[in-house]
DNA sequence: GTCTGCTATGTGTGATCACAGATAACAGAT
DNA sequence: ATCTGTTATCTGTGATCACACATAGCAGAC
């Protein structure tokens, strides 16, 4: 029926008087931040830091106790990365961190040329001019970790997850961040292995040629260009993980 | 570290006697159900068929009470489904199905063509002869339903449903597969505002044109023609119900 | 008549308790 | 020594209770 004056309006603005002048407008609206949302949070976190080993199990209760809460809001977090796939339960009610078989790797790697490269294409479009520069910024940065005489894998790491998401973000469609992000997640935990596998993986890797391509796409304004560094970047990367035997199956 | 010895074979045998010949062999697994997953299933199968509006409130007690149980499997549902943005949660703590503003439209029209464009085009290579038969038998009784003196809004969009999704299913990419049920279930809302339209939207629209395209295409196993068919089946879906004005924003 | 402030009701959130079932350690038999 | 059956502990699941807060209804003042 009418769902459009149903709502729509207690979204945003919760004071019905005057706009402005008084001392509501400078009152900054507080943010709700239920326990449930903290414990999502940091448990998001560690999954996209890598943080987590493929197969490592935990407790509800355990992590509540570590935390400092009881097991509910614990138990809704779980629930909420559940539903991502970022962990899973297993037939015995044992929660863990989802294996990698390659066959789901290689599904997620095609389905994350598919998104990210979608992604890409319109971020070069819609980008403004400062999201272009801190794109540029986060490369740089991975670029100079990779020159180091020893670089660090956890670090360059996270210059590259920045500069991905800082470029995926100038897109400007928060659903399709969102469902990226939930790809990181279930990916996380493997990646990790790729750039914790040593040094030379950063050095020896083609990352950073394809990052430069990606950058210069975007500074091109060229949205086709940008896709397919991207998608190379991706499936080099993919390669090299697959290349080692780290993975079950 | 060893997260491969760790696990994976607690995932399917229990038994760790010998493979068969006794009763082990015979007694099916039983499958466990907990109430959580059946009212997930049940609000799920709610907003795939589109049985509820985009703006509807409701409350946990509520529901509970009219499943018979208390609020806590209630509340594990919605979680997850808070978490697939199949449902949202108001700063002030309402539950509700989320409404759907023209953009965020256009983005998950956006998203759905790439995913779902993927998934056509692995489904065309991959499908056996069986699935291949399947995806024609719905797309027959679509067609049949259209063709009624009277034709069921609901009817044809639940075969329309059922076409997607055994051709998304014969790509065996269950990932992909989940990620495009996600997207239904944002839509799914929506899309029954269009067949609910009247019957003329199912006799005049173009839907059967794309879909006999596809299968078309799929018999042919022309990977590329499919997706075509079915980036085309989409999007004029989506520019009729962009057309009317039913959408907020 | 309109607006302000209070009150009552209902809501989500979190804690705690009770229960079924799974894992693991252990005792006994072969 | 290996295997089997038992028991003890622990875990997830669901129910119930307590609390903070939001909304709606109502009374009073201007």
């Amino acid at each position: 029926m009418e769902h459009k004056t149903a709502s729509a309006d207690e979204q945003e603005d919760g004071a019905a008087g005057e706009a402005s002048g008084g001392l509501d407008a400078r009152v900054g609206r507080i943010v709700r931040q239920t326990l449930a949302d903290q414990v999502y949070g940091d448990l998001k976190e560690i999954l996209l830091a890598g943080r987590a080993a493929p197969g490592e199990r935990f407790t509800l209760r355990g992590l509540a106790s570590a935390i400092g809460t009881s097991a509910m809001p614990v138990r809704e977090a779980v629930s909420r990365l559940v539903a991502e796939n970022a962990l899973e339960v297993l037939p015995n009610r044992a929660v863990r961190v989802p294996l990698m078989p390659r066959a789901r790797f290689q599904e997620l790697r095609l389905i994350r040329c598919s998104l990210e490269g979608l992604a890409t294409e319109i971020a070069v479009r819609e980008a403004t001019d400062v999201e272009v520069a801190e794109v540029e910024r986060f490369e740089r940065l991975f670029a100079a970790e990779r020159d180091k005489p020893a670089p660090d894998g956890a670090v360059a790491m996270c210059h590259n997850k920045d500069l991905h998401f800082a470029l995926y973000r100038a897109a400007h469609l928060p659903t399709l961040f969102q469902m990226i992000e939930g790809l990181w997640l279930q990916i996380g935990p493997v990646l990790n292995l790729d750039f914790r596998a040593g040094p030379e993986r950063v050095r020896q890797g083609e990352a950073h040629i394809r990052h430069a391509a990606i950058v210069a796409a975007l500074k091109a304004r060229d949205p086709e260009a940008a896709r397919v560094a991207l998608v190379a970047d991706i499936w080099s990367a993919g390669d090299f993980i697959l290349s080692r035997d780290v993975l079950p199956d």
